[in-house]
DNA sequence: ACCAAAAAATGACCACGGTCAATAATAAAT
DNA sequence: ATTTATTATTGACCGTGGTCATTTTTTGGT
């Protein structure tokens, strides 16, 4: 039983992503069509889906691809130690991750592993925001009766809650930093 | 400029959702085809399309219906004073949001409205929990430092997280009620 | 250099949601 | 009762994601 991977498998792939990504600069996310990809890759259609499951495999790849770029960001910056430093900190990763209706959903849809084997990267990108945020409340002047994983934890079910709403005509009346600082305090920092 | 509407069109409406009711009950609603239910109320495709905007359209009735008789129950029976009751009572809607993956996926995607004149049937929904919620928290024990509607907002948002964790394997060590439980009595009471 | 086996690529084909010009049924006017 | 205008229905057709038997390319052994 061996297994040899050609290189030219890399290679079609490399020209596959490449495609997707010129594709995604030109029209976003959204309006991408596999048929275009391919026929921008020069390759058939059937390849496509020899090297992804399905569409939403690629664009799984696409969209954590650029979310972590902004989690990098967010990393690298210095580390924010109040309720309203770290919405800034995390300004690029919302921003990006409500940059289209499309992205938003898809991030929600696999933003938790179906299966344990298969973690995709867009659930690793989940686990890396409760990670970076529970780093900066561990070293933040915050409530301790909980520990600070629970924090995180909360941080991003409400940080998911200001996202859904920003999208929701409702209440745009408030916007997304506001409704979001107002959660974080409440979250953060009770007064009892 | 008249709009009559014969009676036609109704008993037409009527009997595709009593399609859709059977086709539902027999495999659930991710498996529902336009197709078959078309065929079992013994009109043509496009009769669907002139009465249901689309699929979802179609879909988010569906559940909106079964959600709002889950929303009865809950809103019928005794006010709870605690987390855990404020659970127990929730736990009928809980229970059938995530019933099937498909139909979760569908309520958080129209959760909110795109714009005001056309706030869905799931929407509405979503508007319910929360003023369900947010009266139960006006009488019982709960921390007064915040608004009452603040905190109802929360539970909602805390509700979806540990909803969309039942579904992820990575986190399937603590229950979905353990884990709520542990969410709002953080939220709801915390100790400082 | 040649051959057999494994891996990769192909494109005709299918499933299914959704559209629309044409047709049929109904209601209103005379 | 006949005509006219409005409303509802039809089904052939399309777009797009996804499949799979077949063909082409690569690899390793001799």
């Amino acid at each position: 039983m061996q297994k040899t991977v050609q290189k030219r498998t890399l290679k079609t792939r490399a020209r596959l992503m490449a495609a997707s990504e010129e594709v995604i600069q030109k029209n976003g996310y959204e309006a991408l069509r596999v048929e275009e990809v391919v026929q921008l890759a020069g390759v058939a259609k059937g390849t496509f889906f020899a090297h992804f499951r399905d569409k939403d495999a690629l664009m799984e790849i696409m969209i954590a691809d650029k979310l972590n770029a902004c989690l990098d960001q967010a990393d690298d910056g210095p580390k924010p130690g109040t309720v309203a430093e770290i919405i800034t900190a995390l300004e690029p990763v919302h921003s990006f991750m409500t940059s289209e209706r499309y992205v938003f959903d898809l991030l929600i849809r696999y933003s938790g592993a179906t299966a344990i084997a298969e973690i995709g990267p867009i659930a690793y990108c989940f686990e890396r925001y409760f990670r970076v945020v529970m780093m900066w409340l561990d070293a933040a002047e915050m409530r301790k009766d909980v520990p600070s994983e629970l924090l995180a934890e909360g941080v991003q079910a409400f940080a998911i809650q200001a996202m859904s709403l920003r999208f929701c005509a409702l209440h745009s009346a408030t916007t997304f930093t506001d409704r979001l600082e107002t959660y974080l305090k409440a979250w953060l920092t009770p007064a009892r």
